[in-house]
RNA sequence: GGGCCGUUAGCUCAAUUGGCAGAGCAAGCGACUCUUAAUCGCUAGGUUGUAGGUUCGAUUCCUACACGGCCCA
């Protein structure tokens, strides 16, 4: 790509000029809309023959068929679109000259009676049309017929990588891409109203962070200037919100982005929207339920937005549950915490688990439960009461202390939400962080170090609470069926170009 | 990290064994007062991802690199 301009550039320059030479500015400054597309289509009754409506409208050439003194185009804004008719008869001379230097990709504004054509799309007979902003790139738009009630689109801009980097492109030309972005907004203004009718407080907690934790995950670091002091990107809000629920506020939740050092794949980028929230006097048990309820939620409402054709799961809880010992040594064949660690290495290696032999016996317990019973979980299921050791900030399970009171919910054989009776013993938490901390010197990049100030704020006391966090991406990725992250963020972390 | 595939006009794609780089759409000019992948005529549009190599000759073969896709880890 270079950066001179190429002939179709020149082109729409030349009629630029031509525009501000005839007297019309090309940039303009305001346009007060009486309507948008869809709503003009829908003001039109059916059957109707006469003039209707006179609506003003604003938006994008999408099409544009001129047949000597008439044109028909299409007009697209954030509803929908609607056909143009523009005729010289009526706009007079030089208004319908002017029209000669439209281009694919202008924003215009128009006004004008609706009517019906002879094919009986309603249309508007526009009246008057201002340029509001002219456009100097070409736009890919793809010529489109409908084949069986199917929207066929030709030259169809495909190119992932293009998509991904000009997502304004991508979006100017796909309205389903747009719907799609519409549907994640959506989903996340019904999860807030979910956690707001419950009381929950929506709160704030710092991204920079002079000491990261909250999860297993290698930070961005950054370096504050006046402070002359390092600064990690958030993993988690967990520990943040905890210190609130000391402070008294019982129910509080935070949407907003976390960032892991890691590679970037179908399933990962950088950096990601997390929801967690925590519920004072609350056990995992009444989390499920606030899981359940969430879910189903965020499901109606993409559901909803995107309209019957979108495959959104059926959901009904409440979701099944599997434990997380007995189901691994059924899938082992044994008992996962008696069995010798070299037997546990050989199920490993069978399994296609990668460098077995640097693997703690912890972590080897997780890579197996992984590989042969949560890649294949298709319902929602809850696998609950995890292994002590790889669960440091949640509270042991009643009866068992090997293990902990925390689930995680998987779907499609990928996890959608981690939450835990929360672990509000400050003398059992220091012990465990001080455990992360040995892990850590020892090599493990991804323990936590100490946090002396959470700990002396659980010394305070948290009261009983259960908490839950939610990956947005992966449950919007999982309720429309998109298998890359890529396409549920607008604009993903790519390499520079 | 490994394997495979891809990168050609603004977009979507061709190009025979290594032999003049092509088409449709978009663009420009012209015709057309109900079109909708509008139609018809004419015209223009290329550093074939980048850098090397082999060859009389490279979009094509080789090497490296960049970016991307799929699969595996």
């Amino acid at each position: 790509m270079t950066d001179d301009l190429n002939f179709v550039q020149k082109a729409r320059r030349e009629k630029l000029d031509a525009l501000a030479a005839s007297g019309t500015p090309p940039f303009a400054y305001r346009f007060d809309c009486s309507h948008h597309a869809a709503d003009a289509v829908a003001l039109y009754p059916e059957g109707e023959e006469r003039d209707g409506e006179i609506v003003r409208l604003a938006g994008r050439l999408v099409s544009w068929r001129s047949a000597g003194k008439t044109a028909f185009a299409h007009l697209t804004d954030s509803s929908g679109r609607i056909q143009l008719y523009f005729r010289r008869d009526v706009l007079g001379e030089d208004v319908f000259a002017m029209t000669k230097h439209f281009d694919l990709g202008d924003v215009i504004g128009i006004e004008g009676p609706l009517f019906r054509t002879r094919t009986g799309e309603v249309t508007v007979r526009v009246t008057r049309v201002e340029m509001l902003a002219k456009s100097l790139r070409p736009l890919p738009f793809g010529k489109e017929e409908v084949v069986d009630g199917k929207l066929i689109r030709h030259s169809d801009l495909v190119d992932t990588e293009q998509r991904s980097r000009q997502r304004y492109v991508d979006l100017a030309v796909h309205p389903e891409v747009r719907e799609l972005f519409r549907s994640r907004s959506r989903m996340i203004t019904a999860i807030r109203a979910y956690l707001d009718g419950l009381e929950y407080l929506e709160v704030e907690t710092p991204t920079l962070q002079p000491q990261y934790g909250g999860a297993y995950a290698r930070p961005f670091l950054t370096h504050h200037n006046t402070l002359d002091m390092p600064l990690y990107l958030r993993i988690a809000d967990e520990l943040y919100l905890k210190r609130l629920i000391v402070g008294g506020f019982d129910r509080v939740y935070e949407i907003g982005h976390d960032f892991r050092n890691e590679g970037i794949d179908r399933t990962h980028n950088p950096e990601f929207t997390m929801l967690e929230f925590y519920e004072a006097y609350a056990d995992y048990f009444v989390m499920m339920e606030r899981v359940e309820q969430l879910i189903v939620r965020a499901a109606s409402a993409v559901r909803e937005s995107l309209g019957g054709e979108a495959k959104v799961p059926e959901l009904t809880p409440p979701f099944r549950r599997m434990e997380w010992l007995p189901s691994l040594n059924a899938a082992l064949g044994g008992d996962a915490f008696e069995m010798a660690d070299e037997s546990l290495r050989n199920a490993a290696r069978r399994a296609g688990v990668a460098q077995v032999e640097s693997l703690s016996r912890v972590k080897l317990l997780d890579e197996l439960f992984q590989a042969l019973v949560e890649s294949r979980i298709e319902e929602p299921t809850f696998v609950v009461d995890y292994p002590v050791e790889l669960s440091p900030l949640a509270k042991p399970k009643r009866g068992d202390a090997r293990l902990t009171e925390r689930f995680e919910l998987f779907a499609s054989g990928r996890e959608l939400a981690n939450a835990f009776s929360e672990l509000n013993d400050p003398i059992d938490q220091r012990r465990r962080l001080e455990a992360q901390a040995r892990l850590r010197a020892s090599g493990d990049e991804e323990a936590v170090e100490v946090d002396e100030d959470y700990l002396r704020a659980l010394e305070y006391g948290l009261p009983p609470t259960g908490g839950v966090g939610i990956g947005i991406d992966r449950l919007f990725m999982y309720l429309t069926n998109v298998s890359n992250i890529r396409d549920v963020i607008l604009f993903p972390t790519l390499r520079p170009e």
